[in-house]
RNA sequence: GGUGCUUUGGCCGAGCGGUUAGGCACAGGUCUGCAAAACCUGCUACAGCGGUUCGAUUCCGCUAGGCACCUCCA
């Protein structure tokens, strides 16, 4: 009964037992364009901080790559035996729909369109979110901090910046001096920008307003006599500027330095370039030393966003309701087709590519639970390393976390599993459960998968379990007599309620469609 | 226009200076009362043109196409 393991207990014991390895994760880092051996600040310690939603709107097919990508890495470093404070944001507040001094705060707007208290369309969205984390079996952070909850902090930090004298106040507002902060360090050295190429292609936008420079950006902003949102400051009612929330929180929760921010490479310009900077003016330092990015998932080659049309929310997928879906597709199709690709890659979504994966999994999930019927039939194994199958994955997530290659091997076992299962191979009963062992850990532990069909059956309950066998039984008599009429009568009524009969050799098998 | 990325077999999608990614689909076979499942076999690709090299899909250059960011965005 090992795949029946309580999540719970899941956790406590590779937590606490299965320390996998010595890590040698390499990393890519967006700050040197390259992979570097991982190595973390403190000892054994991993501080991890990822933007997370903005919460006015629902959860869509684009926020399941980031939330997936860094789930993975936070259960690779807690598998590798590193404690690991996560930190992901809740944005409830700041951002702003332009960049001009009469952008609405985000959530502002929507609460007056639907006659709600702001806080109260934030809470909805954020049920919303968390419910599709839990069922892209995503796990919780370790913290996950409110922007709205983090004003003080937020205003410190700005005096900080002000303080160290790159922040200048202009009519009740703070922004940042781009300009005298490039001369002391680099704005655009995450992006792979200079100020020169910023100033040429910035277009100067109406309503400017108060900034120096169209490149300066908000730490602090009077709020218009409409604006619900606000918040007294030394220099204005107002909000704060839309990268301020991540400096803060990280710095709070996870120090002046820290090993690891993450995010989706749509942020790395302005947002995590600001973020360095802000850091940078206040600190003399650099806050994050390595920065992960994933890659964009597209609809037809072309990114989904608001602004396209094309988004699908996670409701919309998981019911198959929207018109771009031919069907609906389960949460663990959804992380097994992100899984897939390697997370720096664009991903590009479409019903054959997810109707692949669905057969995929399921092709994963069915060997797994024949791995759990296996029994040892031998002394030796024939020509099963098994030892190889945790070398290749181990090594595949050390290579910057490419789950591709440790599903492809994940499938080659399966391969040898169905063999033995089918009698065409031998396996000793070490090799058995050190099979089974690499199996959970990679596949539950570290993947995040589920096996949702065999949870689906267990939600049915023993009385369904000992109904299909009774029927069964009496088919196999029906089929000792010849009986094939009422044999095939009764697989296929089982058939047409979504009861697959699989005749063996030695009796019969039945999984639920 | 600036910056960066990318182009792999019917489809998705890894990877690499010389040895099989994997999945899906497809074809043939084994097994089976039939079917399903499973297994076996087949399908060998790297946009084009040059260059470096004993050898390039893998490195470099050019050409063509695609994408992202530069504006809220995961």
């Amino acid at each position: 009964m090992w795949q029946e393991v309580h999540m719970s207990e899941k956790i406590a014991i590779f937590v606490e037992n299965i320390v996998i390895m010595e890590s040698k994760l390499n990393l890519y880092n967006t700050l040197s364009r390259r992979k570097e051996a991982f190595e973390p600040i403190n000892e054994g310690r991993v501080g991890m901080y990822v933007c997370g939603p903005t919460v006015y709107g629902d959860p869509h097919l684009g926020h399941a790559r980031p939330s997936i990508t860094f789930d993975l890495l936070f259960r690779y470093l807690k598998a590798s035996g590193y404690k690991v404070r996560y930190v992901r944001n809740i944005t409830d507040v700041g951002h702003l729909e332009h960049d001009a001094d009469e952008g609405e705060d985000k959530i502002a707007k929507k609460a007056r369109l639907e006659q709600l208290e702001p806080m109260e369309v934030a809470h909805y969205y954020t049920e919303r979110y968390h419910k599709a984390m839990e069922q892209l079996n995503v796990l919780t952070p370790s913290i996950e901090p409110h922007a709205s909850g983090h004003i003080i902090e937020q205003i410190d930090f700005v005096k900080r910046i002000f303080d160290a004298g790159y922040a200048y106040e202009s009519n009740g507002s703070v922004y940042f001096d781009v300009e005298k902060y490039n001369k002391d360090y680099h704005y655009g050295k995450l992006s792979g920008r200079n100020l020169d190429d910023i100033v040429a292609n910035t277009r100067d936008l109406d309503g400017q307003g108060d900034k120096l420079h169209s490149y300066d950006f908000a730490l602090w902003k009077k709020a218009s006599p409409e604006h619900i949102m606000r918040w007294p400051s030394p220099w204005s009612d107002g909000f704060p500027g839309w990268h301020m929330e991540c400096s803060a929180m990280s710095c709070k929760y996870l120090g002046e330095q820290f090993d690891i921010h993450g995010g989706g490479m749509d942020l790395m310009f302005p947002h995590h370039e600001c973020e360095i900077a802000q850091a940078t003016a206040a600190l003399g330092k650099d806050s994050a030393r390595y920065w992960v990015h994933n890659n964009m998932i597209t609809i037809d080659g072309q990114k989904m966003g608001k602004s396209y049309g094309n988004f699908i929310t996670m409701e919309e997928l998981f019911a198959g309701t929207h018109a771009k879906l031919e069907q609906a597709y389960s949460p663990m199709t959804i992380r097994f087709f992100i899984l897939q690709a390697h997370y720096r890659s664009t991903l590009d979504f479409s019903n054959a590519a997810l109707q692949a994966a669905e057969k995929g999994l399921d092709r994963l999930m069915k060997g797994i639970e024949t791995l759990g019927k296996l029994k040892p039939a031998a002394a030796t194994s024939e020509g099963i390393v098994v030892a190889d199958l945790a070398k290749r994955c181990q090594e595949s997530m050390d290579d910057d976390l490419n789950s591709p290659m440790v599903i492809s091997a994940l499938f080659d076992y399966v391969r040898i599993i169905n063999q033995i299962a089918e009698g065409q191979q031998t396996i000793s009963e070490a090799d058995l459960t050190e099979l089974k062992r690499i199996f959970t850990l990679y596949t539950f532990d570290i993947l995040g998968l589920k096996n949702e069909k065999q949870e689906g059956a267990a939600g049915g309950g023993d009385m369904l379990k000992k109904v299909v066998d009774m029927i069964l039984a009496v088919r196999q008599d029906a089929k000792a007599n010849k009986d094939w009429a009422t044999s095939d009568k009764i697989r296929n009524e089982l058939t047409a309620i979504g009861i697959r009969v699989k005749d063996r050799k030695d009796g019969v098998d039945w999984e639920i469609e």
